[in-house]
Order: structure tokens, then sequence, then C-alpha cells
DNA sequence: TGTTATATTAACCATATGGTTAAACCAATC
DNA sequence: GATTGGTTTAACCATATGGTTAATATAACA
């Protein structure tokens, strides 16, 4: 055959993904991951030079990913009632489908936030659409013609990126007080982008 | 001296949650734990037979300080517009004063989500209080007797502890996204209340 | 004072882990 | 078929780490 299924490259990847995700930088083990990438182990401090370069490697694509995702939907002009309800439902519906993206997040916020900042602003960086970043200068004009009733935009984007990612990782905090036990099929997800989104329109729309 | 300023346990405890904050399970070092306690390694062993016997203690003395203080929030009975405000106001304020709380809390969320949650289910068994757990039948006759719009009192929970807790995990994304550094002042948290308190109120409240 | 229970330590130990190396394999190209 | 350059592996290595032990200090107490 011409080309492999997957390259080495590309499974290790994945697998340190996987990995990463499910044990944090210092829990992930080198050998783990090229075991479940199936190669040895030498082969990924080959492509990647340590431990720490593959982590940054996976971060890397990740995000970028992700990040090539919301462009996609705030590129065009939105109202504010179009954002608060396409966002959420994007952003969750993202995270529902890449459950480990979301843990690798949030460890790496938790533990090193300037890193994943780092990485984050370099991607905007390389997608010149991101430059001055239009989506604040959107949110401050939204509220300047009267149309939003959060005049600060930070605060704006922190409510509406609050309510869908803690939809993942508080679950089993919610669950544990209430006692109950919330279904795992996607109806879940379902429910959960119709209350945020009502919750932000009612809350911030004017 | 009749007794020392801390106990040796107590120096473990303390030196522990900032450690296992900082770095999670994994990558906590148990003799770094023990150099900042002022104690020699094999304390540690002897007072907690291992690692992982430590961060339970840990965890389980972390969480029954945090959910004593919510029960005195909701024991008194409220209205849900006094909930709306009184609850979100006393969690950030926790979390802002209790940063390592938040990173603990977070890391077990991602990780182990079981473990986390039956140590919380262990302490509300314990307060009894808790057991049936009035919070979420209070939800339901708030929205019973037509008072608040969201139906179902799980969704309603995870507005309101999603808006109050990502505003400690999340803020270094907004920041890199927003490319604004957000003033560490205390000033930040009472505007996060302000905003966080607006919209589950105009968002949730009839 | 002798006894006992609790605290505390220095010195070890077995193992796991990130990382290296030198040799082999393999496909393309000359 | 020899050369070359990327790919892959088994065998190592140094070190860090969780955990143990045996001996000692301390305080309470009979």
């Amino acid at each position: 055959m011409a080309e492999k299924i997957v390259s080495s490259r590309d499974a290790i990847l994945a697998a340190a993904l996987r990995e990463f995700a499910a044990r944090g930088f210092a829990g992930a083990r080198v050998e783990t991951i090229a075991r479940a990438a199936g190669i040895n182990k030498a082969m990924l401090f080959y492509y990647f030079s340590s431990k720490e370069g593959l982590y940054q490697a996976v971060l890397q694509e990740v995000m970028a990913e992700f990040f090539k995702k919301v462009q996609g939907l705030i590129t065009p002009p939105l109202t504010p009632g179009e954002f608060l309800e396409r966002f959420p439902k994007l952003y969750i519906e993202l995270c529902a489908s890449n459950p480990d993206f979301v843990r690798l997040v949030g460890f790496d916020l938790i533990q090193n936030p300037d890193n994943i900042c780092s990485v984050m602003a370099g991607i905007i960086t390389r997608m010149s659409e991101f430059k001055p970043h239009p989506l604040f200068e959107v949110i401050r004009r939204w509220h300047a013609q009267g149309q939003i009733s959060e005049a600060d935009p930070v605060q704006f984007m922190m409510n509406v990126v609050a309510l869908s990612i803690f939809s993942f990782i508080g679950r089993p905090m919610v669950e544990a007080i209430s006692g109950m036990r919330v279904a795992d099929d996607g109806d879940f997800y379902a429910r959960r982008v119709t209350s945020v989104v009502n919750v932000l329109k009612r809350g911030m729309l004017k």
C-alpha cells in the first residue's frame, strides 16, 4: 500500500490526546501513549523531542481546530440574538463530541493558564481575520446601540462561555448535590442548549 | 509549650492542599509537600498511609468546609430572587478567597468525577439537614408557583454554578481571546458578581 | 524511675519513568 | 546493486519517586 492508514505521527498525536486528557500532563505515561499508538516509545521521541514537546503539539493542534470552527461561526455579521443562539449551540455540541478536548483544555487552564493563553494568542495571531479581534468590538457596538444590557464585553463573553462549557465539567458536581443521575443521552445536551440560550437571551438581550 | 502552633498533621494537610491544587494528584510530589510542611517525609506516611490517602483527606476536609458554608446560606427560606443574589455572591467570594479549593476540585472533577461525587455524597449524608436535599424541592416549588422560568432544577442549578465558578477557571481563556488583561484587583470579582446576578435574575426570574 | 504510646528522623529500597543509543529496516533513487 | 534518508526497534541508563524500616526522641504516667 502506498500510504499507511494513519501516519505514525498522527497515531501518536491521537493517542496522546486521549492520554493527556485522561490523566493530565504529569499523570500521562509516555509508554502508554506509545503502546496505544501501536509504536515503539522511541518513535515518540523521534517525532516530538520530549514529552513536553508532544504535549504542546497536541494542544496546538486541538486548539487550532477548535478556533477554526468558532471562527466560521462569528465571521458573518450577526445580531446579538443570533449570536446568543448559535454560539452556545456550537460550543456545547462541539464539546459534547470532543470530551477529550474539554478535559485537556480544562487541565491546562487550571494548572498553567499562561501556557494555554500564549497558545491561543499564537493561533489567533496566525489567523489574520482574528487580529484585532473583531468580536469584542462588535459586542461593544451592540451595547452602544442599546441592543444588549451588558456593557463589558469580557463579562458578556464570560457569561456565554461559562454556561456553555460548564455543562461538561460541572455536571457530575450538580449530580452529586442533587442526588439525581442525569441521563447521558444526546437529549441532555439538547435540553442544556435550550436552557442556556434562554437564560442568555432573557438575561442579556434588551 | 503545651501545644504546637500547628500540629504536624495540619501542617501536612495545608501544604498538601497547596501542592495538589498546583500540580494535580499525579504531578504533586510527596517530598515537596513534606518539605513545605517542615517535616520528614516519613511523617506524612505515618499520619496518612499513602499519597492517595493524603489526597482523599485533603479533599474531604476542603469539601466539608465548603458545604458547611453553602448550607448556612440555603438553610433559611428564601425567595428565588434572594437566592439568585446571595448564592453567586457567596460562591464567587468563597472561590476568590480560596483559589486552591477551586483548582483542586477542578482537577478532580475533570479527572475523576466519580470520586468527588462520592466524597460529596458522603458529606451530604453526614449533614442530616441535606438528606433528601431540600434545595431541589424548593426550586421545583418555585417553578410550580410560577416564580421562575426554568422547570428543571438541575438546569437551574447548573446555570447558577456555571456562571459563578467559571469566573476563575475560565478567566484566562476569555482574556486570551479578547487580548485584554483583566485587572486582578478585588474589583473584578465585584463586577463579576454584578453581571452574574443580573443575568441570572433577568434570565430565570419571572 | 521505668514503662508505654506517640512523634520524628535518617537511611534505604524497588520500581517506574523520561529519555538515549546504536543498529536495523525499508523505500526510493542513482 | 549500492547509496541514501527517513523510519523503527530492542536494549539501556540515570534519576526521581512512593513507600519502608529501624532506631530515637518526647511526653505522659504508674
